[in-house]
DNA sequence: AATTACTTTATAATTATTCTAAAGTATGTG
DNA sequence: CACATACTTTAGAATAATTATAAAGTAATT
């Protein structure tokens, strides 16, 4: 029975795009993620603990895991991986590159970085993105 | 006892500057992973499954592991990840970058790719280095 | 209101990886 | 070259992230 007000619309919109009914879990997770002036990073792991903290009836890890992948497919989040066997999804889905620092992701706006020269695609393929990972170390 | 001839030294050499005596079951893997004219990709489970493959006596997972561990922190080895929780290694340690197409990866010669606009590392820290992943798609 | 379809949840299963402790092998010292 | 010490290997247990399962709940459709 999800109270349908137009404060809410566009969380529920991107789940109804994604596949998914705005059930009560749904739109909670879709605010908590999409409700803020800046994009940011997150493991689900971060997620299910930041979200489950405030509450007393907790979201279960599932919904979860079933809600940010399909929001992820649908196109609203960004997976990328670093060296440690998680995934880690951003809500800023625009093209864009990182500084990782020691675990650390800070991103880096698409025009600071721009291509003097690029391969083509091996044939039958084309190139769907062009992403840039600029690894940092201590400077001493 | 390692029969130390002249035709394992490289092998040999690189565990012990990795910090690791040459037992036979590291001068295999050693040899198994440098002893071949093109650089090529592995996850740990790839590699134990191809090598033991060919044997009756069987390396243990953990020597796997090790073994790549203290190869790749010492820089003989280097590790990346897709978006599947799973480290790849990369005999190819020189810089260069990736093309991904669905979990296949293809290397790029560091010179086919070069930078008009590189921003600065942030205060305090510097580049270590910058890679570029190309995902591609197919072309229809 | 009844039927069907989709969700949530707790829990089990899976996968990649790391840890542990016992048994094996090598090295160093005298 | 014997013995003590140190490092290795191994099988199996433990852990962490993720996915699968199946029962109970909720929503949508008729």
């Amino acid at each position: 029975m999800q109270k349908m007000n137009s404060k809410n619309k566009i969380f529920i919109d991107k789940l109804r795009s994604s596949g998914l009914r705005p059930t009560n879990q749904r739109v909670e997770i879709s605010k908590f993620l999409f409700n803020r002036k800046k994009t940011f990073h997150f493991t689900v792991e971060q997620l299910k603990n930041s979200m489950n903290l405030k509450r007393s009836k907790k979201i279960s890890t599932a919904t979860f895991y079933n809600t940010v992948h399909a929001l992820k497919s649908a196109g609203y989040l960004k997976e990328f991986s670093l060296e440690n066997n998680t995934s880690y999804y951003d809500t800023n889905v625009t093209s864009h590159h990182h500084f990782f620092d020691n675990g650390k992701v800070i991103d880096i706006k698409s025009d600071k970085i721009t291509f003097q020269k690029l391969p083509e695609a091996p044939k039958g393929k084309k190139i769907k993105n062009v992403e840039v990972v600029i690894r940092l170390e201590n400077n001493n």
